[in-house]
DNA sequence: CTGTATCCCCTACGATACTG
DNA sequence: CAGTATCGTAGGGGATACAG
């Protein structure tokens, strides 16, 4: 590696390498989406994300608290009612979010055909 | 759930549930960084990137070919040479990691500081 | 209702060694 | 140079049972 030009393309110390780790598992940016509206309660988090196991989405709203996203309510009721919202900086990431949801609905088909395509031959020839 | 006006706020069938399983993975988002500029050798990529094993890297590629993210071009030559190229599809991700990217620059700062803060004091008040 | 506590599985990731 | 082959580990995700 020698010259310029090339350079900008990466940068090793890019803040984007902590990034995946925040909205990269699994249910936080649906966990994004369903609070963007208002509030919601752990049950109704639960159905609005349809397939999620209690333990997993205690354990997705936990690390959210934990990194400012989201803010926890319990409110000293009976049954017992807890309530979670977006923090402000939960709330910067509504837009991305946004931004990858659009990015899906407009290319998603493209790629699971090109998967699809990709799978039905994957010999490129046996010779 | 009987009613209206809350409905909209996440669809279980939308695209981006299948989302986070594309660019959500440890390197994919920094590979189509990688390629924005220009096409890449694969050993351009693991300097790059910086800490990849030769393995990761390989099926991180393989499943971007896949997926018709990136295309990969042998040229007969000794030593062989290979490089990948963003392909079109593949070129629709770079306004999202860069928005990504954008939002890390601003934002991770804060979500750093909230989790050391967190982290800190962990115990909300033992009484 | 809102969680915790266990257990288990699977897969992403990585280190190392080797090949065309 | 550009991979493949193997092996190993950690932890994300889920099912189930139980608790405050």
């Amino acid at each position: 590696m020698e010259k310029t030009a090339d350079a900008p393309t990466f940068d090793p110390a890019c803040p984007m390498s902590a990034f995946p780790v925040q909205i990269g598992d699994k249910w936080t940016a649906m966990v994004v989406l369903c609070l963007e509206a208002r509030p919601r309660r752990f049950s109704e988090l639960r159905q609005l994300l349809g397939s999620v196991s209690a333990k997993v989405l205690t354990d997705t709203l936990r690390a959210m608290e934990r990194d400012g996203l989201v803010s926890r309510s319990v409110f000293d009721e009976n049954p017992p009612r807890v309530e979670y919202r977006l923090t402000a900086l939960g709330r910067t990431l509504l837009q991305l979010v946004d931004a990858a949801r659009s990015w899906a609905r407009d290319n998603l088909d493209d790629l699971l055909s090109a998967r699809r395509q990709h799978d039905d031959m994957p010999l490129p020839s046996p010779r």
